[in-house]
DNA sequence: AATGAATGAGTATTCATTCAT
DNA sequence: CATGAATGAATACTCATTCAT
């Protein structure tokens, strides 16, 4: 299932198994976690081409052999952290047992946990602002993230356990919810309660949202 | 009370009256206006030193005469910003006749009409990426926002209606709710529903969230 | 008359008697004289941003307050350079006393003279290659020459000493005797007769190309 | 006649005929006719040894076990094109019956009508500019044409049908008035007149200026 | 011998900031 | 005080050449 991610980065040829092959590849894996190290430690400013070459242990050239730009390269890097962390995500709850409160749950409880405990996970690609040239791979992104939970609500409603609603709105606020709520916690690690309790908190914020009913509406 | 404000712009000196003096203060209002039109309209990277200083009708060196650097100008620009948007925000809240529920829909409403159907506002600002200089002051403006529905729930919990929680995280789950949800309604201004049907919505997921209690706390 | 050339650089406004007007063209006038002599000396790719503004005693970016590009840079070159040598050609002509065959000789005598013995002249313009992006200028730098031969050429036909001819192939004929004939005395400068008897052998040569009758037309 | 050439290109050893020698000479001269084709079509900084390798069918890397670098290979490519030229010239001028003139004039008409009419030839070489590194290569091909030139007017002289003169310059006078009067033409190819009436104006022009005798010198 | 991936030196251009006028 | 011309540090990208396979 976890393949099935629309956002899977795609495929192209079966890797080739020679030996050139293989240091081509991790090459170019160098050059992506390379640069995803940059970006996450100080921004993308600070991801310039010298940087990534000399973090990838490769020459400025060879990166322009594997993408043939910068941004293409943090759209590269983008894709594959989402691939990843769709992969994650959806593992998770293809594994919950439960109905889809709980599918709701650990999507929530995952994506939490990840950005808190994890390895500062691709956090810092969600909030932390781009020039304009990457910004769209940003959006595009989240986009995949409001996508899942559109996904996930829309099996609550036809389950009939969630009310009727807007999908999209619905899986943006959770969205809102989770970044929103982490962006401090993460920014000063410190001063985090435990983090059992904010996912905790979280994860109910989140799954009141998507009970919510607009009851103005029909006043 | 709007200049109770804490994110209200250091008032410094009193402005002196003399003639030259005011001719300065226009000078520096042009400027900031001038720096927030150019933020608003094309970003942070089109708003460069010597358009501001032509959109302002001055000279790029009178800019270093009121700011003593271009991430100083786009603080003042945040902070102004802030100031007047909090005061919008709050004057609406004091206005309100209602309870708790009443307030926070009120300027749930307000800040959602204003980023919807006003002019963009400084909507832009908030969710507009910078560049990481300017980022901190782009994040204090959203604390802002956060400290003043921090406020109005603690308000509410005190006046008995409001389940007690985190004020804190619940006042950052509503910032996020509005802010993910009229991301793309503002990107895409085409397939926009009726506004007043998706403010309505965006109300609905706010109350929602600061009326939740944290159930699986007591489990 | 000299200043009614076609080629004479676009004149713009007045230049201004200013103090700070007066030292801003003499950094203009610097950069081309660095720009030109660099050229002159090791070729346009030795010509590079940097090194013409050490020639030139001015910053990197100042370059850029005068001219909006390197090819435009050298655009200018050719333009200036061009403008001159056509006064000095064109004021000769028009100091001649004699008839056509007189002002002819004068005019090819100048352009060897200026090339032989003045200083190297922008001869090196004339033949020396450029990248495609500035070739344009280069070419209509020996086109303006052309168009000069050319009215000398008609001027002689209709005062009746000439035959009828084609004036644009007898002018074009006329320049590449000149300039062919002279590349090798200017690359070798040593082995090099007495410039005199080049320059009479070159004029004879010339004066014989306009006198020449396309016989074979008429057989 | 033809390989006596001054200009042929050095013929190494003989060229083995075992099978390997075969492809290996068949390699050299599909990347010679490429790096041509590549400078023909579009000029120098086009013929790039990447766009060299494809063209020709073969790996970068193998270009270089043909030409030490990419100067030598256009070293190469002017003198096998030279080579090939002035054979086409020479046997053009062998096979002529009449006396110098018709040499002469058989000379200039093949240079032309190549230029002209066969296939843009290597014209493009002759004029074409270079970056300095090639740039004494294509002086050098043009010096051919001149020693040519000059070697048919001194058969002329030693005929007794030519007056007396200084052979290089009157051999480099008609080969600028080749060159010259075909640029225009050649570059714009539209409002070319009949290439026949073209080509015998030059061809008058040529002859009159060896017949040309410098009377000042005599004055 | 043939290959082509890796290399890194080299360069035009931008733009926030300064300071002489 | 206002000005805007001068400044130069900073940076993505190219391409001839090499060398491990």
């Amino acid at each position: 299932m976890a393949s099935d991610s629309s956002l899977a980065v795609s495929t192209e040829k079966v890797p080739p198994l020679t030996p050139a092959g293989q240091r081509r590849a991790a090459a170019r894996q160098s050059i992506l976690t390379g640069a995803r190290e940059l970006i996450t430690e100080n921004g993308f400013a600070a991801a310039q081409m010298s940087l990534i070459a000399v973090r990838a242990g490769v020459g400025v050239g060879s990166i322009y052999q594997h993408f043939p730009s910068r941004a293409e390269l943090f759209a590269e890097v983008y894709r594959s952290v989402a691939a990843h962390e769709f992969d994650v995500v959806e593992s998770a709850v293809a594994a919950a047992t439960g109905g889809h409160v709980d599918r709701i749950t650990i999507a929530v409880q995952t994506f939490c946990t990840r950005a808190l405990l994890a390895e500062r996970f691709a956090y810092a690609l969600l909030v932390e602002p781009a020039e304009a040239a990457v910004e769209e791979h940003r959006l595009a992104f989240r986009e995949g993230y409001r996508i899942l939970f559109a996904r996930l609500i829309a099996d609550g409603i036809e389950e009939g356990g969630l009310p009727a609603q807007d999908v999209d709105i619905s899986a943006a606020a959770v969205l809102g919810i989770m970044t929103e709520t982490l962006v401090r916690p993460l920014r000063d690690q410190h001063e985090m309660n435990t983090p059992e309790d904010l996912v905790r908190q979280v994860v109910a914020l989140c799954l009141a949202a998507v009970t919510a009913v607009s009851t103005t509406t029909e006043g």
